[in-house]
DNA sequence: GGCCTTAGTTGATCTGGGTCAAGGTGCTCA
DNA sequence: TGAGCACCTTGACCCAGATCAACTAAGGCC
């Protein structure tokens, strides 16, 4: 077996691969790539032609974008069970529209794109499968907009807080497995803005920070924070 | 006839139905909706369900999102012959995620969404043309993301001025057809910043203003300013 | 004609968050 | 064990763009 049991198991429940017949999954699965990456890796750079489409298996991947200075802005981070770079299959030109590098040594699954187009002219169920997908992904950039124009930092990360929490929804600790820098990037706040706030919240008793992990000390309070504007 | 000629090759011309038989184009365009709204008309509120797609005729559409303390912010402005709405067929939940207003008075074509789905699941080819379609919208929203985040208001502001202008590349005038407010909005600017920016150029030589049009004086230089990092 | 109302401009002022600079703290690697 | 480095924090200051306010101009409409 190419994969361990858990990779297949991923890769399995992905949203790319659900709708697929086994033996067209196992078609894709014997022609993928595993990518071990080491921290600070490289997987893709912006402009590169696409040949593969990723699902991130263990470790983080993060998305970015570079202005001709240097500066960054993180755009996504991925963790393990997500795909990426899946809707760039149907964009003219093919080419991946971010970098992607690992922010901890990382294994990534590649499949091949030419493969996996096959497979979803081959089934309308797949390709709405797809569409759902990119539904989602589209609705999430959209609310991204909205959030960097409507409402300020404060609020961004409060709402960060809240959504990025254990899945367990009784569960209110936000582990801190990605340096904070990066976290305040994908927020669009700078480093030193993003621990004021921290710093401001802990104050007021609604959360406390240590290095391995943020509590949410009074959820009630933080959802009211964001209903209410600030 | 239902639809006269120059709605029926706009419709047709769309991305949405150009993989569209003729036979299913018909269908769709027999159960579809002429919607006549008057300027300032609302077309659909955020969080309304979806029942029909729409493809604009005439006139100007604004797609726009609001804060609870009602601060508006223009997410796009549909021009004719673009259709919006597509994305939110394959969305769990199926509601519009933005609000739609008439910017002048506006003709606009709604698609019933159960009947256009029927189709996409009678067509792999109709699909990838969605999908593609997604794409661009995605990668679209992913540059907004990175200039609001990475360019500031100038640079925001001739961006549009190089992209706005009519199609033909040796016409450098962009029509005012939308207020400039509504301009503003939609690159996330006040009006009063986006009057003293147009202002700041049009000291430079670099474009001139009246109340019908802007003109480009200097593409060389604008463009130049966007690829220096203003 | 007169009178709202809406859009736009311009000036004066304010401020959220960025920038710069100076430590602190812990890791890695020799 | 300590030099080097990456990350984070904190303070002082700054600035792009927002806000507030006053004014002009151009419709629509009785």
């Amino acid at each position: 077996m190419k994969f361990d049991n858990h990779t297949l198991i991923l890769l399995r429940r992905s949203p790319l691969f659900r709708a697929l017949e086994p033996s067209q999954f196992n078609a894709l699965v014997d022609t993928a790539r595993l990518y071990t990456l080491n921290e600070g890796e490289l997987l893709f750079r912006q402009g590169d032609p696409l040949n593969e489409v990723f699902v991130n298996i263990k470790g983080f991947v993060k998305l970015f974008r570079l202005t001709p200075n240097g500066d960054e802005k993180v755009v996504d981070i991925i963790v393990p069970g997500s795909s990426f770079a899946e809707a760039v299959l149907f964009m003219g030109g093919r080419q991946y529209p971010v970098h992607a590098v690992a922010l901890k040594p990382a294994t990534v699954v590649g499949i091949n794109a030419v493969q996996y187009e096959q497979m979803l002219r081959s089934s309308v169920d797949v390709c709405f499968g797809m569409m759902g997908l990119m539904s989602r992904r589209m609705h999430w950039l959209l609310n991204e907009v909205d959030r960097l124009t409507l409402h300020n930092a404060t609020f961004r990360l409060v709402i960060w807080l809240l959504e990025a929490r254990c899945s367990d929804p009784t569960c209110n600790r936000i582990a801190l497995d990605v340096p904070k820098h990066v976290v305040a990037s994908r927020l669009s706040i700078k480093p030193e803005t993003f621990s004021r706030i921290l710093k401001r919240l802990a104050n007021h008793q609604l959360i406390s920070v240590n290095d391995q992990h943020i509590d949410l000390l009074d959820v009630a309070m933080l959802e009211e924070m964001i209903r209410v504007e600030l």
